[in-house]
DNA sequence: GGCATTACATACGCCGCGTATGTCGACCAT
DNA sequence: ATGGTCGACATACGCGGCGTATGTAATGCC
């Protein structure tokens, strides 16, 4: 057990273990994706990089776009946690989901996420509501509202609605914080309008 | 003067008049991108499409962004022209500006829209925000809430911020509709929570 | 009526993706 | 220990697509 065991039972311990070689692909597919965009990218460079080639692509991804997709599912996975911690830390479940969509909104200032996730990865892949990742992430905005509207905190809507509508003013909120010359302070008159309109949802204020 | 004079001075009158052309080309590319999406639409069909080569194409735009940025310049056209009918035709300021977000939403039902404005285009030329089309529609969002500020209409927020959470609820919402497999029936789930969302900007409700 | 310009068509080279095929090491059963 | 199978890549090939350089007919200008 020189190198790693996985989890199945499959052998490897060629040059530095599969499940390394791939995580080392992913590593170098999210600077590429980031720094070039996805169709500048090129796969015989990227695989060139960190010592493979193409071959090893097809044979763990199927294609340019399996790439892509596990790139982006791992991103998801870390701006996931990153809600939910944020969410977490609030005083209350009004404040949990406003401090969520203001977390959303900050992590839009990372490029990798500006271009990866905003902007090749709906390109490419589809409508992002269809991914997993945004799948569980509008799951946990849904429960946030139906609880707050359980308790009398927010008005009687729509809760489906409510929440798409409420991420997709974060979401392009971030989108105008990233496009800004001066991030830093357009992210402060972002936030603050965020939270005058998420108040139209509340019953009183 | 037996095929129409362009403006500035040239000549032409080939086959059917360079202008003619120009705007033939941008009519099948509209079509192609919309259908097959931008990466895989191939220039040497479209242009045969229209009974011209890949020549005229590089001669006309430049290259097959520029197709692309003409193609969204005259959607954007057509949609502000939308959208400023839909506000004149409400019966004050308010109802004019959440006529014109519901417009919004509405025009996301079209597949071309879809395609070409919210997805392919975004991923191709950047962000939105710098389109000259798309300016100038925040623009008139903007001057819209100000009028509605200084008339107390509003509360006093950021009115550059308002705007662009504005026009993006509405732009997520249009995305949630148009992925929908009963676009009808979600339509008016969307309109509605939009309605709500946007109450959050006024004094009193 | 020469001359420059417009508006294309034609020909060429390059790159990038996907796929088919080969190879080398690791496990597995006997 | 050994023949067979499988996984994890590398190598070789073909195809299509883009951009560009070059050629050419029609047109406007003087």
């Amino acid at each position: 057990m020189s190198t790693a065991r996985a989890s199945g039972g499959g052998g490897e311990t060629r040059t530095a273990g599969a499940a390394a070689n791939r995580a080392r692909l992913i590593t170098a597919a999210r600077a590429a994706f980031a720094e070039q965009g996805y169709v500048a990218a090129s796969m015989d460079e990227l695989t060139a990089s960190v010592g493979l080639t193409r071959g090893a692509l097809y044979h763990g991804f199927g294609d340019k776009k399996g790439l892509l997709a596990a790139v982006i599912d791992q991103i998801d996975g870390e701006m996931s946690a990153k809600l939910a911690r944020a969410r977490e830390a609030a005083p209350d479940p009004w404040a949990g989901l406003i401090e969520e969509g203001v977390a959303y909104i900050r992590m839009a200032l990372d490029p990798e996420v500006q271009r990866i996730m905003l902007l090749d990865g709906p390109a490419v892949l589809g409508d992002p509501s269809t991914w997993p990742g945004e799948q569980a992430c509008l799951d946990l905005t849904i429960q946030s509202l139906a609880r707050l509207r359980d308790d009398g905190v927010i008005r009687p809507v729509d809760i489906e609605a409510a929440a798409r509508l409420f991420n997709g003013a974060a979401l392009n909120a971030a989108l105008w914080v990233a496009a800004a010359q001066d991030p830093g302070a357009v992210l402060h008159r972002a936030i603050e309008a965020f939270r005058t309109l998420a108040e139209g949802l509340l019953v009183s204020r």
